[in-house]
RNA sequence: CGCGGGGUGGAGCAGCCCGGUAGCUCGUCAGGCUCAUAACCUGAAGGUCGGAGGUUCAAAUCCUCCCCCCGCAA
């Protein structure tokens, strides 16, 4: 089949590999070119970078609403476009171009987590499964008749890096399938009842509350490793906090107190306490709560 | 030219501003003590102070350039 794909992030390769290697993809769609890193300078996203290396065609149009840009999708005369992760609103004009429309890999198990960030979210709710819905792509957001499900389950320390490359490596497995079954599914609809939506992550939410019961803490500690990151700050100085094990809180701590016990570092929080695993100091590397501890001393005794 | 922190014995850090015997905590090794212990005591090994130039009687420390790691921001 001719393929156009859209995608942007480091999610969407392992798709675009499985389908250049069976399919004809045409053309990539991806996100310009932004700054981002130290010194700023213009970055290709890792699509971008995949596709060129392998003489594929890219695109980067700022936006798809433009009848222009409408024609020059549509004169690429491909049969079916795949999305993952692009990060671009389509047009209805887009999403009917091809004849055979417009599919998508979807990071949850749709209709939960419908969204931006649903791998992040359903670590932080404590969900005990996840997965993969590869659907159609419709004007209202996520909510298109799904083709199949594949489901991973979240283990108990399982951070959300570990989780999006096992979701990344599902999505192209699954969106193989679908379009090597394409004519014998039947899509089903999704179930408006049992929506939820996985709103993006706020930089601000990334500061930890230790108000909070250990378990949530500890929730969202790995529901945000390795990016962007919990952290809590101490002396005007952030630390990140990457990996945090809860355990009870056997010395009556209050709220962000600090307790060190020869190596290991516990801070109170609502409900038991969290015993930090792996930290980061601003400016360094991760390191255990043990190799912190042999260089810096928390004269305070509590974090705000 | 976006802003900033850092590279010092195996690990984590101090020392650098105000040049002049390289220090701390931990680990390692040897010995000792103890009913015993992640305990304690004694001693030891281990460092081209990221790299290259320069200034100086003298540079981890001052100046220049380079390499590498990281935080913010995107």
């Amino acid at each position: 089949m001719k393929i156009i794909f859209m995608g942007t992030p480091e999610f969407a390769l392992p798709s675009l590999e499985a389908l250049a290697k069976k399919h004809d993809v045409v053309c990539v769609y991806t996100r310009a070119p932004k700054e981002a890193g130290r010194g700023r300078e213009l970055q290709k996203s890792p699509v971008h970078l995949w596709a060129e290396a392998h003489g594929i065609e890219v695109r980067t149009p700022k936006t798809l609403r433009q009848p222009e840009e409408q024609q020059k999708f549509a004169a690429l005369g491909a049969d079916i476009s795949i999305v993952a992760a692009y990060g671009l609103i389509l047009p209805k004009e887009i999403i009917e171009a091809c004849p055979k429309g417009c599919l998508n890999v979807h990071g949850s198990l749709l209709p939960r987590w419908r969204g931006a960030a649903p791998m992040q979210r359903a670590i932080e709710a404590g969900d005990a499964k996840t997965g993969i819905t590869i659907m159609q792509v419709v004007e209202a957001l996520d909510a298109g008749a799904m083709y199949k499900k594949g489901e991973i389950e979240i283990d108990k320390d399982m951070t959300v890096g570990v989780l999006h490359d096992k979701m990344a490596e599902l999505g192209a497995k699954l969106i193989v399938e679908v379009l090597d079954n394409l004519d014998n599914i039947v899509p089903e609809p999704q179930d408006e009842s049992l929506v939820t939506y996985a709103a993006k992550i706020d930089k601000e939410e990334c500061r930890l509350d230790f108000k909070a019961p250990a378990r949530e803490l500890e929730r969202k500690i790995r529901a945000f490793n390795p990016y962007p990151a919990a952290y809590f700050e101490y002396g005007g100085e952030r630390f990140k906090l990457l990996r945090c094990q809860v355990v009870s809180n056997s010395w009556q701590l209050a709220s962000g107190a600090l307790q060190q016990e020869g190596e290991r570092l516990f801070i109170g929080c609502a409900q038991d306490a969290l015993e930090v695993l792996q930290i980061q100091r601003q400016g360094k590397k991760a390191m255990s709560a043990a190799e912190l501890l042999r260089g810096f001393n928390f004269g305070q005794r509590f974090l705000v």
